[in-house]
DNA sequence: AGTTAGCACTCGATAAGAGTGAGTGCTAAC
DNA sequence: GTTAGCACTCACTCTTATCGAGTGCTAACT
């Protein structure tokens, strides 16, 4: 059998209408309102032909047809027409973006939370794995009696501290000869190359006069050097679910929620999502093990070089368009706001901003 | 009438029973189960004198009863019994709180983790508000081509940092000297009192001849010593009310999480509260609006100077000894591990940790 | 006077049955 | 190829009946 144009157009008017009820779509209903000059006997046995080639399934017989994941997949790859944002909504994206001096992370979260707003569904971003950075400088800093602050600075200016609370006593000679032989040890390393194991033996040779002080702070210096290797997680709208009829029921919720709890998980899945828009529908998540949910994402750029990752979460009868539409309108935002202005290549001038 | 011996026996019973099964309690039901060597018929006398006291209620006539507020009040207040922790539990909180070099936001968030995991409620922990601590120094540190980091370190070893993206051009040695008329003018000083109104002028003054990098670096500057002065909010086991009958309801459920997720509202409740173990049962809680829910909190010190603290919500039905019983063991244990120790006051020794 | 057995009564919860209506599938006519 | 007509399906809703845990009251017992 052959999709012809007919059954495209009742197959796009059904998917439509669905999505924007979330109700079986009946023959009838789709007669009136969506203009076809067809009868509803007519359109009735193309749903017919279409449920018999896989796009359409009805939950009970005397019930309107419903589309398919594949209906979704051939909606998505083909039928849906492009969604136009409004002018307001554009603005709201931008202002909210593109602060001329903004501060990764935050920008991150705030893309976060103008997706769930903007789509009603959740939301998440991860901040862009920085493990080719090499680590630029070490410093240890006595602070109060019982903490110093473990400072690690890496050439693209990713900086983490931490502040450590000791009971192994220090003097401030020897946490200023610690940075120094840490710095000496490591500068110009690649974090993901450092060899973890080596790395307490290697310190104590150098610093054999104060090794309780070194094997109290070691393991601290690689668990900060892990954690810089990690990327963040930013998730939002988690409750927007409960306005959605697909997680109308106490399990669907909790199961839903459950999962989206699991931030490791959902960071591996959204690590290995493929570049640009990608759009997966149902089982296609089998590595989230949702089958009920489609996840679009799409990927920003930091530097031309870093590369993280936004999208949301939803029910597979979603707005494929219009979340698609706010989906790169945002991420076209993040890598305006994250590239390297031609501006900022010369440092001289005292060009104004 | 009086509140004898038997009541409180009996209303203890109550709550006791209702706290375990959730049910209505019903007179044969607890002169069997409990124990008491009366009769059911006696029992109801007794209970409906609880009832006219305000101590029980029953949600419709031929249900079994309920304890009201005010018998959890009582319960709490001299009911109930001190809860003794398995000593296997006790060794996971110690290990997990007290390790000799711990960093406090992570020990934070663990806290809370181990508090939702072992009473199966949702916890929450807020870091201690540093507000009395004075900036020590500023620094603004060149990167990339077209990014900054500024770095804020403070007496107490506060060190605050954040990635700058900016489109103005600088040079280095205008970083430099930006960083040391900040450093110049803000050292020795508290956060709390900078006046932030005069901030642009005072360094406009400083630097005439870069007004377009002060301009856009400003604001960006003191939102970065507002947030310093932010206690940071941890929160685990959300997803624990999906097993607890009393959120059985989508509306209840939702509610609970969308209350939840307004973390500003929550942190600021949790500042207010009372110092050491605090509950707030029901209707107490209105500054929280969560009429149907019990908030257990405490405080813990960090050096003994500034205070956080951590606690649980769940439904008014929950078990208060246990619970508390909890609380108090990490709020001990996380006070042993942010003390300043004997050990570190003397800043000479190679004393072993 | 306090305690207890007996009994009618209450009321939520569960199950079964009737009625409704949106929708289908098939057939025959256009 | 399209459409009108019609019997049939089945979730949903509303009503009614039944069940049982539990109460409140009364009268008898200690």
């Amino acid at each position: 059998m052959e999709l012809n144009e007919r059954k495209l157009k009742i197959l796009q008017a059904i998917v439509d209408d669905f999505i924007f009820s979330a109700e079986p779509v009946g023959s009838r209903t789709l007669s009136k309102k969506h203009g076809m000059g067809i009868s509803p006997a007519t359109i009735r046995n193309e749903m017919s032909d279409l449920e018999e080639m896989g796009y359409l399934t009805h939950p009970h017989t005397s019930a309107g047809r419903i589309p398919s994941e594949k209906a979704y997949r051939l909606y998505v790859n083909s039928l849906m027409e492009r969604y136009e944002l409004p002018a307001e909504q554009k603005h709201t994206i931008q202002s909210t973006l593109n602060a001329s001096m903004a501060e990764l992370d935050r920008t991150i979260e705030k893309a976060a939370r103008i997706l769930s707003e903007m789509t009603n569904l959740t939301s998440f971003a991860i901040t862009p794995k920085q493990d080719q950075e090499r680590l630029k400088y070490i410093n240890v800093l006595p602070v109060d009696d019982g903490s110093v602050v473990l400072m690690i600075v890496t050439n693209a200016g990713k900086v983490s501290n931490t502040v450590l609370k000791t009971n192994v006593s220090y003097t401030d000679e020897k946490l200023e000869f610690l940075s120094k032989v840490l710095t000496h040890n490591y500068k110009g390393k690649q974090i993901s190359e450092i060899d973890k194991t080596d790395i307490i033996k290697d310190l104590e040779n150098d610093m054999e006069a104060m090794s309780s002080l070194v094997e109290n702070f070691m393991p601290n210096f690689m668990k900060t050097l892990e954690d810089m290797l990690n990327v963040e997680l930013y998730m939002d709208g988690l409750t927007n679910i409960f306005s959605i009829p697909e997680f109308n029921d106490m399990d669907k919720a909790r199961i839903f929620l459950e999962r989206m709890n699991k931030k490791d998980e959902l960071t591996e899945v959204l690590i290995k999502r493929d570049d640009g828009i990608m759009i997966t529908i149902g089982t296609e998540n089998n590595d989230l093990n949702m089958p009920d949910c489609s996840l679009i994402t799409a990927t920003y750029h930091v530097d031309g070089k870093y590369v993280g990752r936004l999208g949301v979460i939803g029910p597979t009868r979603m707005n494929y368009d219009k979340v698609t539409s706010i989906i790169e309108y945002v991420t076209d935002n993040l890598n305006r706001t994250f590239k390297i202005s031609e501006n900022n290549n010369t440092r001289g001038g005292d060009a104004n901003g």
